[in-house]
DNA sequence: AATGAATGAGCGTTCATTCAT
DNA sequence: CATGAATGAACGCTCATTCAT
């Protein structure tokens, strides 16, 4: 056909398409905030039509909710990962790893996390659910009071007031450019310690 | 009438209108949140015409962060009126005060700080600007160390990652219903006192 | 169908829609006003939804000066044709053409062309253009100065003139239902002639 | 009292007030247009409070006509004074003089004219109610004709013939910032006596 | 699976007008 | 005469969502 010359595949496996939507959402979100970001414009950017957004998602909500799970898997893999390459028994240089693979793996990826966990709350009423970061650092935790090398009075009260302690830090030091990066990693190391009751290093 | 001399005839005084307005969107933003909260509900709920929201307020951007000036501004007299009664010199005593009284003060409030902080940012560039919690709480660690109470290195991030931990532990705690106050106000200053190096209690 | 090749499928080919929207408001702006009609009204009008008068035009403004164009080039269509019939050479007889076809052009649609041309004028800054029917006329003017069928000093002020002198007398003539339109083409032509400088009929 | 200084008259003639009113409008009214002013801003522009504005007009639309009236007024008090000053019987100078008149008093006052003529109608039903220059203009062709100084058929579509092609000329000279007033002055005149049948000069 | 014209509820905002003082 | 806080109807405009193709 003469018009052919212009025509994009029409065709596309359905997770693909739905890729290009979450990452052109996420590029406008972070550009232009939640609010201020309508479905044309992703499907603009996502180069599809309007309507085959709804062929992937119920709603912004929707890609909202999908952006954060992606963020959160990612950023937990990064965590275990980091941990994984300690010698079994390295208690210490275990959580030494989660911080310093907190702090980078929030550092990379900062605004995005802001944007899609601080900026809009979806309407929808089911909470956060279960934040699995925390859950994994529990885990650690146990594991390591468990083997003796620490003691934590609660894991979980602990793990969540590591995580969050260390974002606010990195997050604060963000709005601030005060950043060198391996110094935020030193003290928040350190910080660690002192709260699994580690002498410092 | 006595204040008939200072006060020009107003149907109501423009600053209780505000108030009135401000409480009304408190409520609402509570209830429904905020992206969902139209201006006209909150007049409604003020019992005054559309019209006279914008006599106070610019947008509803702008009373978000009326609200969050005054949540702060309570919250941190709470703070320090708990604190000043600690003898001077009780250094201890007053971190385990600031924990309390940040615990309480949260709790007391959660609901209204999650919305106002967390559910929606303000599109106008500004910045948050200085977290004056933390400027405060950074403070109170500096001089604890020259006064030889404690040591830690960083105040600032220190007072970061005090205040966040604690917001995230009172935050989770909240949000799954797991709530003993006396165990949550426990557990926090035990996790002040390690983040400052003082024995545990 | 025929046009199935050609067309792609939309439920009213957009010229159409647009039309009738054009339709719509030069109805509703006779009726009541331009100030005074609401897009919704037009887009009542036009059986159409409000957003859909988005999807053609981008303010009232710009509705009504695409009713000015359409005005302007039919009208201007209207007098070429009627001198176009008169034999070349024959200028008295151009001139006596340009006042009829203008008189009986501008008494078929005065009312729109009115609220068109004088009722509101559009915030934008972009002035009228040049008015095409007196740069017409213009031409029309020198055509027959350099034919030697008359002599106009400033054919621009000429037909400004003429122009502007036809369009008050039927105005005025209008608004006042003195109207014999015979009468007024004969007075008008008479007056056309005088100020070309040709003998009366 | 105290802050006398900062107190301004409370009371003014009425008919003071109402001009101050109407300058502040004519000068809002030329410079952001007649829709695009709003009755707060002319109470601001006159230095008294909003309310105010409705002791002396019923709404917008009377300030506009209250302005016409007076610009159509003073308009014609000017040519009256210039064709006075003709000795009795020389026709052909109050012609000329007219059109002179006529086109300074335009361009001494165009814009004002504009915005009060062309750019916004009133909503209200009554129209302009017959124009009184060219009531006036027809009286002085009736008296010429009467006199012998020349032929009309019918003055009053002359009168309306002249007094629109007159204005619409230096409209337009004034749109295009050509603008050599002799010039114009003298060509209108032209066009006048050939509209009666004089010689040109 | 993909399209995009059409929809229409709903929003923020303005501003002429009123009226208690 | 003068005030200006309060009103609330009305408007322009956006945009998530639908659905015929």
């Amino acid at each position: 056909m003469l018009w052919s010359v212009n025509t994009r595949p029409r065709t596309k496996p359905a997770e693909e398409r739905r890729d290009d939507l979450m990452n052109a959402a996420a590029r406008l979100f972070l550009k232009n905030g939640v609010a201020a970001t309508s479905i044309e414009q992703i499907t603009v950017g996502a180069d599809v039509a309007k309507g085959t957004f709804y062929l992937h998602f119920a709603s912004k909500d929707d890609v909202l909710l999908a952006l954060r799970e992606r963020f959160v898997s990612q950023y937990l893999d990064r965590i275990r990962k980091a941990i994984a390459r300690r010698p079994e028994g390295d208690w210490r240089g275990k959580v030494a790893a989660w911080a310093k693979a907190g702090v980078t793996g929030y550092l990379d990826a900062a605004a995005l996390h802001d944007i899609v966990f601080h900026e809009y709350q979806p309407q929808s009423g089911k909470k956060h659910g279960d934040n699995i970061v925390i859950v994994h650092l529990t885990g650690l935790l146990e594991d390591g009071a468990k083997a003796g090398a620490w003691s934590v009075h609660d894991p979980r009260i602990t793990a969540t007031f590591l995580f969050h302690g260390l974002h606010g830090v990195v997050h604060d030091a963000l709005a601030e450019k005060r950043l060198v990066r391996r110094r935020l990693i030193a003290q928040l190391q350190q910080a660690c310690f002192r709260a699994v009751g580690l002498p410092p290093g």
